[in-house]
DNA sequence: GACCAGGGTCATTAACCCTG
DNA sequence: CAGGGTTAATGACCCTGGTC
């Protein structure tokens, strides 16, 4: 049966369903949500199953956003129209648009790092202003270690290297105070008090802990050593009992002044300006 | 502190999608 | 085929977060 269009006068024909005619067929579409959401749909599918065309979208849109006419006039639409002022009002200071593009950000930034070692990561750079590149190779050092550890309780066997902290005992034993590290032990050991065993051992008394603490200070701050450096020359298997003497030793260094000082000793042994202590 | 990249806003462009 | 919608990238600008 024949009709009416509903947007104008015009005569529709006898199979018309719509109730609209041609004209404005598209208009009364375009008013209804659920046709745009299946034309949606449909655009969707075609870009999902012809990467071409989704190709040649990409394309054209660049070629076209190149166009020096076009960009001119495109900025000239934007600088007219403030749109930058609903960008910006749409999302504020703080708000959650904001820091999702800042989880982004980091998200690409530090894929790298495994999750769990991040934190650290970031007090290395933060806390102990060790350049990036070097938190990284500290970090990276650290999950090598972790990976190791997993490695052997699997019952993998690896390769043995050589212990660093056995080369440092056969330097002190042949009495070769080649090394910076070795000046500063010798000047822990007459500032603390206590012996190059007594440093070394599994000892946890605060009066052995203070002088790891000092030496891990001053190998970090004089010597750039990594964290599994200093770990290695105090005989630990484990850097993070180097960040744990970093952490504490720079506390303890703010109130109490002996310790200050004997740290400076210490980091004058290692920058072998050893007059002062040997007197 | 400077620099970079990403996220948010809307208009613009051409080609294609969908429906009757 | 008509007609509006959708897609892509791009423009300016500010803020966030990482890096130097």
């Amino acid at each position: 049966m024949a009709g009416i269009c509903k947007m104008c006068d015009q005569t529709l024909g006898r199979y018309n369903k719509s109730g609209y005619c041609r004209k404005h067929l598209g208009t009364a579409n375009a008013q209804n949500p659920e046709w745009r959401e299946k034309h949606r749909a449909g655009v969707l599918r075609k870009i999902k199953y012809d990467p071409e065309y989704k190709a040649q979208l990409a394309e054209r849109a660049r070629r076209i956003g190149s166009d020096p006419s076009t960009r001119a006039k495109r900025s000239e639409t934007f600088r007219k129209g403030r749109y930058w002022e609903l960008g910006n009002a749409a999302q504020e200071k703080g708000s959650d648009a904001r820091k999702r593009a800042g989880r982004s950000i980091r998200e690409r930034r530090l894929s790298w790092c495994p999750p769990h070692l991040r934190e650290e990561y970031m007090w290395l750079m933060r806390s102990q202003r060790v350049p990036a590149a070097e938190a990284r190779v500290m970090i990276e050092e650290q999950n090598e270690l972790e990976l190791a550890r997993w490695r052997r309780s699997i019952g993998y066997v690896e390769e043995q290297k050589p212990d660093l902290a056995d080369q440092v005992m056969a330097e002190i034993e042949t009495g070769e105070e080649r090394d910076p590290f070795l000046r500063a032990l010798s000047a822990a050991v007459i500032a603390f008090s206590v012996s190059v065993d007594d440093i070394f051992s599994e000892a946890r008394e605060v009066a052995l802990v203070r002088p790891r603490q000092a030496l891990a200070l001053v190998m970090r701050r004089h010597g750039k050593r990594t964290t599994s450096d200093i770990a290695a020359h105090l005989h630990r298997s484990d850097h993070t009992s180097a960040i744990n003497w970093l952490k504490r030793g720079e506390e303890i260094e703010r109130k109490d002044k002996e310790f200050a000082s004997a740290v400076a000793l210490v980091a004058d042994a290692w920058n072998h300006e050893v007059g002062s202590m040997a007197a």
